[in-house]
DNA sequence: AAAGGCCATCGAATCTTTCGATCAAGAGGT
DNA sequence: ACCTCTTGATCGAAAGATTCGATGGCCTTT
């Protein structure tokens, strides 16, 4: 049953005449013929009745007329809300620890209070997991903190590096050295992030490449920890700077003069290149690429 | 857009899997692939992310479930109504003035009791409006009292031949005259249908054949007004048998026993060809065959 | 009697739909 | 790490459906 047919078919049961309706519709009147007699065929029933090249209505066909209308008033109604798409629905954004933090209490709020129809599920997770649910699609969108991603099967919506320091609290007797090296501070007691997160393995990574290790003494996900602890503790970290940002600017904790460790970071938003965007996908990245990002 | 190919997306949309659904709907994967890539393309947009080949529905994709499901349910319901016709409609049934007084006071009530969805309209007509009616598709059904119609355009439902007598008042001269020509009663004051009527023209058909001619005093449409006429004055009329035949059995009319004139006069129930014949109609056309004519 | 209008039908050309085979890539087991 | 199984995409060939123009028959109007 075509679409096309119903039509047709209304129309003809309107004007009363296959050839009229082949030139309003632009068909020949064959082609109408054909589809009306295809109708008939499909339902197993007279649609009209010939008698004298007049047509006329049979019951059954005053019936498909209804259904007809019916359907065509469905199809209309729903190509509307095809090109209306409205701001609503679920996204689900996966983030590391520290990135999640950060959005739920900066931006989250607002963004809410702007569209209040997009419901959000934010997730965490390292590297590993995020790629992953990217390739099973149990998530939308991700952010990374990690090696700069390059694979084509992604859409990097947005990046920049990430600048790094080791940080301690300003009470350290590292605070105001100059040019240290990472042997210098190696011996020291550090609190890390979770190995899984994507910097901490670029950071061991390094490490390795030096033939040194550090064994933390203490892990933690959630990097508001890690800085509460530094301030209480003698202790090192290796942290982006926007997490450290705020209290190395209040003189609570400062940044390490490390010059012989460059660690290439980056902060990426990324998704799937198969993935379908939404308005409410596109305008949840437009927010975040202009609330999250720097440049 | 194919009804078709909503089904296939339902069912790949419940089953989550192109494979499965062609399985299930015996079409070929490839099959299940391209319709659902049609139905896309028709609506210009994504329904599935297809992500490892994995599919996930998209909002879009959602909106066509709905929407389908719709349709569907419309469609059943449509079917549904073709095969359970229910009997219910209008029918317009066109006989000459005769039939129709007899009809409408010995069955109609009885007809309509037993089926009161059918609503029928009686009309009258000589037999060349009623032949037109059926060619306008006017007329659902007719009954003619005429020549016999052989026409090809005509389906003849139920025939009987019609015995026709000429009566007069059993206190006729002529009725108890045995061996009656013609030309006996030919001066003789009539009283006769209207020219239109079917038996009428073909009596004056025969007569010109006979180069014989009468001029009826009168010419009264109403068959029960022809006999109330013959029983109060000394007249004669040429009537089918079924008019007169409770007046001759209670013998207040009486035929006249003229054996040169042999008319063949048929009663048929007849419906043009290309007809629908929907159950209202069929269950009219048994009623009337059983009803109605004799044999 | 002729012209014009209507629908049915036919064959040819053109699109569509279907299928099988094949590909690429992930999942799961060993 | 390797092989096998499963999944959806894609391609070309075959079958099928749709469209059109031409024609025919029939009725109505002129």
């Amino acid at each position: 049953m075509e679409l096309r047919n119903l039509i047709t078919f209304i129309h003809v049961a309107e004007l009363g005449s296959f050839t009229k309706t082949a030139e309003q519709l632009g068909y020949s009147q064959s082609t109408v013929s054909f589809q009306i007699k295809q109708l008939e065929d499909e339902l197993g029933c007279l649609l009209f009745e010939r008698i004298n090249h007049t047509i006329t209505l049979t019951e059954q066909g005053h019936g498909l007329v209804a259904y007809a209308h019916q359907v065509r008033a469905l199809t209309e109604d729903f190509k509307e809300t095809l090109t209306k798409e409205d701001l609503s629905g679920h996204l689900h954004i996966v983030t590391p620890d520290s990135v999640c933090e950060e959005m739920i209490s900066a931006h989250y709020t607002d963004f809410h209070r702007k569209y209040p129809g997009i419901f959000i599920r934010f997730s965490t997770g390292d590297t590993a997991d995020m790629l992953h649910m990217l390739d099973h699609n149990e998530a939308d969108v991700i952010i990374t903190l990690d090696h700069r991603q390059y694979n084509k099967d992604y859409v990097v919506a947005k990046e920049q590096p990430l600048s790094m320091h080791f940080v301690a609290s300003s009470q350290s007797k590292f605070a105001n050295c100059k040019g240290l090296s990472v042997k210098d501070i190696i011996g020291e007691s550090f609190v890390l992030t979770e190995y899984g997160q994507g910097y901490r393995r670029v950071f061991d990574r390094e490490l390795a490449k030096r033939s040194l290790e550090i064994t933390p003494i203490l892990e933690i996900g959630r990097t508001d920890i890690i800085t509460s602890v530094l301030m209480e503790n003698d202790m090192l970290s290796f942290l982006p700077d926007f997490v450290t940002e705020e209290l190395v600017a209040s003189g609570k904790l400062c940044h390490l003069d490390v010059v012989d460790m460059n660690i290439d970071i980056w902060k990426q938003l990324i998704y799937h290149k198969n993935k379908w965007l939404s308005r409410s996908m596109k305008t949840f990245i437009e927010y975040v690429k202009t609330h999250e990002f720097s440049n």
